[in-house]
RNA sequence: GGCGGUAUAGCCAAGUGGUAAGGCAGAGGUCUGCAAAACCUUCAUCACCGGUUCAAAUCCGGUUACCGCCUCCA
């Protein structure tokens, strides 16, 4: 089996081949951390991480660099804003980001390069640039010359002439040319700033990637990701910067994800519906967030609303109920040798089938209600071996892996008084007192927790 | 204006030539003291028009609708 992905670059679903046998090297485009991050955010960190984690399962070494913009023009306002300096507060959001992001079952990167740590390689970069002619000096700031790199274009499949026609012409005396770019803004008063050849400011947006990606991951790359909307001007501009300076292909792979609605809608600050991984991750939790997004193909434009959210719900609610079935049948399995061994091949390879395709983890997901269907029925038999239910928990255990969905029966406690409850209940039960029984249930439901009388006793969940 | 995307059942969502995966919701049934969970059954001809083909949701042309990028917004 092949892995295929679709590369942004020539528009089509391509064989995945390494640079290096056995090894992958990724570069994200991380958040500019000036506030806490909302679901568009997420997803990005979500689906990636996703495919880190397939590029693991598939027995790949993946270098991940995750970076963090924390200088910008919104941080410096931001910082003055909330009164603070810059690094106080990307450090304070760098650390926000990261606990949402850990909520939501996304790994640590191997790498996370800022740009305030990684001055001299942008400043170095810059100079290339200018050396070889690519970047000029204009009244403190430094510009690239896109018409002289001449594959302009090819990533978001544009033509310079065409970008022009389409832009508002804003009128910048220091640009020899429109579509020029920044590399390097010069500081205005009172504002940090960085030493530099080129005189005090600090470096532009598209700089950064280049320059960081370069000295954490080399010349070269295998896969370069973000959302969407970077793959222009940002992404068009990295690959820019960097061809020109280093005079090789910059990455071979580039993947976007596509963008989140809130109910249809576009989310954005004008309208007000701006919505916080770390408010949802609250109101339900990290794992159904992330399920909830594996559920589409992550090129696919996703809605969100609080009404798929909880339909979503429902369906992992199926798969948590089979692991923890799965739990309770271990005592009761008796002894043999693994019976299920085909049905976990087929599965399997039906799911790795999906994930070879283009990271479709709607279609892995497909996959997992499948093995729960087929386990559901296994369970359903008087007798099972303990060996079946140990292969089957373990494939479950392979799926959410790569998924990065931690989908556990965790043991929960319940107070004393509930405890005893359910007591009095089996009691009833044995006695035949069925209508004490009922109110035992329905008082409980109130509470939350539901009831299940199975031949095997009575075993309870939060609704 | 340029580039690109999407349109599949009540809802969500896979599916790039061979007679529509999966989930949620609904209906009927089995199991159950009754439930719940689970299992079984049931629920679409794929925006519209035309074409190519033995065969198209899938390819080509056109129409309509919505959306994204071309504005340092993931």
């Amino acid at each position: 089996m092949t892995l295929r992905l679709y590369n942004t670059l020539t528009r089509q679903k391509e064989i995945f081949n390494s640079i290096e046998t056995d090894k992958v090297s990724m570069y994200v485009c991380g958040p500019t951390v000036y506030n806490y991050i909302h679901i568009g955010n997420a997803r990005p960190a979500i689906v990636f991480d996703t495919v880190r984690r397939y590029l693991e399962y598939r027995g790949y070494r993946v270098t991940y660099v995750l970076n963090f913009t924390d200088v910008d023009d919104k941080i410096i306002r931001a910082a003055k804003e909330e009164g603070m300096d810059l690094k106080q507060l990307s450090d304070r959001y760098i650390a926000a980001y990261q606990e949402d992001v850990t909520r939501l079952g996304v790994r640590e990167a191997t790498v996370y390069p800022r740009v305030t740590e990684s001055m001299d390689e942008i400043i170095t970069f810059i100079q290339t640039l200018i050396d070889k002619g690519f970047a000029y000096e204009s009244e403190g700031d430094v510009y690239f010359r896109a018409r002289k790199f001449e594959a302009y274009g090819k990533l978001s499949h544009q033509s310079l002439d065409d970008l022009q026609s389409g832009a508002r012409v804003e009128v910048d005396e220091r640009k020899e040319d429109p579509i020029d770019f920044a590399l390097w803004k010069k500081a205005k008063p009172d504002e940090a700033y960085w030493e530099s050849p080129f005189g005090h400011g600090r470096p532009g947006w598209h700089i950064e990637c280049s320059a960081m990606a370069k000295e954490h991951l080399g010349e070269t790359i295998d896969i370069h990701a973000g959302g969407q909307d970077l793959t222009f001007p940002h992404h068009e501009n990295e690959i820019a910067q960097s061809e020109a300076c280093n005079g090789h292909p910059f990455s071979h792979y580039w993947m976007h994800n596509g963008y989140i609605n809130i109910d249809n809608e576009k989310m954005s600050k004008s309208i007000g519906n701006v919505v916080l991984a770390r408010e949802l991750i609250d109101q339900y939790s990290g794992v159904l967030l992330r399920f909830f997004m594996l559920s589409v193909h992550y090129r696919s434009p996703i809605n969100f609303s609080h009404e798929l959210i909880k339909q979503s719900e429902q369906g992992l609610k199926r798969i948590e109920n089979t692991v923890k079935s799965l739990i309770e049948r271990s005592d009761t399995g008796i002894s043999g040798k693994v019976s299920v061994a085909k049905e976990i091949d087929d599965l399997t390879r039906k799911f790795e089938a999906a994930m070879d395709d283009d990271f479709n983890t709607a279609n892995a997901i497909a996959v997992i209600f499948d093995a729960v269907k087929v386990i559901n029925t296994y369970l359903a038999k008087q007798v099972v071996l303990s060996a079946d239910l140990e292969a089957y928990a373990d494939m479950l255990k392979r799926f959410f892996d790569v998924l990065g969905l931690e989908i556990e029966a965790e043991e929960e406690l319940l107070d004393e008084e509930i405890d005893q409850l359910l007591v009095e209940r089996e009691e009833a039960r044995k006695n035949r007192d069925f209508n004490r029984a009922d109110e035992i249930r329905d008082q409980l439901k109130a509470e939350n927790i539901i009831l299940e009388d199975t031949a095997n006793g009575t075993r309870w969940r939060r609704g």
